[in-house]
DNA sequence: TTAAAACCCTGTAGCCACTTCAAGGTCAAG
DNA sequence: CTTGACCTTGAAGTGGCTACAGGGTTTTAA
C-alpha cells in the first residue's frame, strides 16, 4: 500500500505520515523498488490509533507513551489511566478559559452602538480603557 | 522608562515587546545615548490595548488591523464590531468541540479497569478499536 | 575603587504539529 | 512522447512567543 493510500484511509495527508515516521511514532515502512514507501495492515491499525489520540488532541509526546505501552502486553495500564485524566484536566481547564472569554466577548460586543466612528466606538473605548490594575501583582498559574 | 519597567507596567517581559515591535503592533521608541530604548507614555497605553486583545486571545494580525483603525477617529469602526464577532464565533466554535471532547474523555476514563495489564486495558482497546476485528498485530516504532 | 549584580542590546534557535514549497524521480494513459 | 498523477528528500514557514549566546552599560555595595 502506497503513502497516498493509507493518507486516504486514515483522513491523513501523506506529508503527515512522513512526518510521523520522522517523529518516530509510525515505524518506517518496507521499500519498493522504485523507493516508494509500501505498507502493511499494522501501519493503517498504528495509524488510526495515532489519529483517535490526536482527535483527542493529546499530545505526540504523550501518543509515544500510549504506543509503547501498547507494545508491552504484559505492562500495567495505569499510566494510561493517568494520561487521560491529565487530558481530560487540561480540557477542562480550556474550557473555563474559553467561557470566560465567551462572557467577555459577549459584553464587549454589546458596546457597539453602531454606526460610529473609531474616536467614539464603545469597544475600542472599553479595549482601551485602564479598568485592570494592569501587571501589579502576577496570578499563579497552575 | 526603560524596556523592563514597560514590561513590569503592563505584565509583558521585554523580549515580548521586543518581538511586538519586530511585528510592527509597537512603534519603536527613541533610543537614549547608550542605545537603550525610552518609552513614553503612548507605549505604556498601546501595550496595554494590545495585551487586553491577546487575553481576549485575538491574533496579532487582528490587533494590528484595530490599532490602525485606532489610529483614524473618523473611520467608521464596523471593522471593530466584525472582529469582535468573529473571534466570539470562533471561541464559541471551540467551546463546543471542547465540550464534546470532555465528554469523550470522561467515557474514556470510566473504562478503565484497573488494576489491567496494557493487554486487556479498556482504554487503550477503544483506542484501538477498529473496524477489523482480527487481531492486532504488532509494529515495532523505529 | 572595583567587582558583582542587574540591567540593556542583537541575533538566532527552539517550541508544537503540522503545512508548504522546491526540485526532482517514477509510472500509467493517451 | 508527453502529460499528469503519483512518489522522493530536505528545507522553510506558521503563531506567539521563549530562551539562549555573547556581548555592552549602569547601579550598587564592600
Amino acid at each position: 500500500m502506497q503513502i497516498g493510500q493509507l493518507a486516504k484511509s486514515t483522513d491523513t495527508t501523506a506529508e503527515t505520515i512522513r512526518y510521523y515516521e520522522r517523529e518516530g511514532l509510525l515505524s518506517a515502512p518496507l521499500r519498493g523498488a522504485n523507493g516508494y514507501r509500501d505498507y502493511a495492515d499494522a501501519h493503517v491499525q498504528r495509524l488510526r490509533f495515532i489519529r483517535r489520540c490526536r482527535v483527542l488532541e493529546l499530545s505526540l509526546a504523550d501518543i509515544k507513551k500510549l504506543l509503547a505501552i501498547q507494545d508491552q502486553p504484559q505492562a500495567p495500564c495505569s499510566e494510561v489511566d493517568r494520561l487521560i485524566a491529565k487530558q481530560r484536566q487540561e480540557i477542562r481547564s480550556k474550557l473555563g478559559v474559553l467561557r470566560h472569554l465567551d462572557r467577555e466577548l459577549k459584553q464587549l460586543a454589546e458596546l457597539c452602538n453602531r454606526p460610529a466612528s473609531a474616536s467614539n466606538c464603545g469597544i475600542l473605548g472599553a479595549l482601551d480603557e485602564s479598568h485592570s490594575k494592569a501587571g501589579r501583582t502576577k496570578v499563579s498559574a497552575s
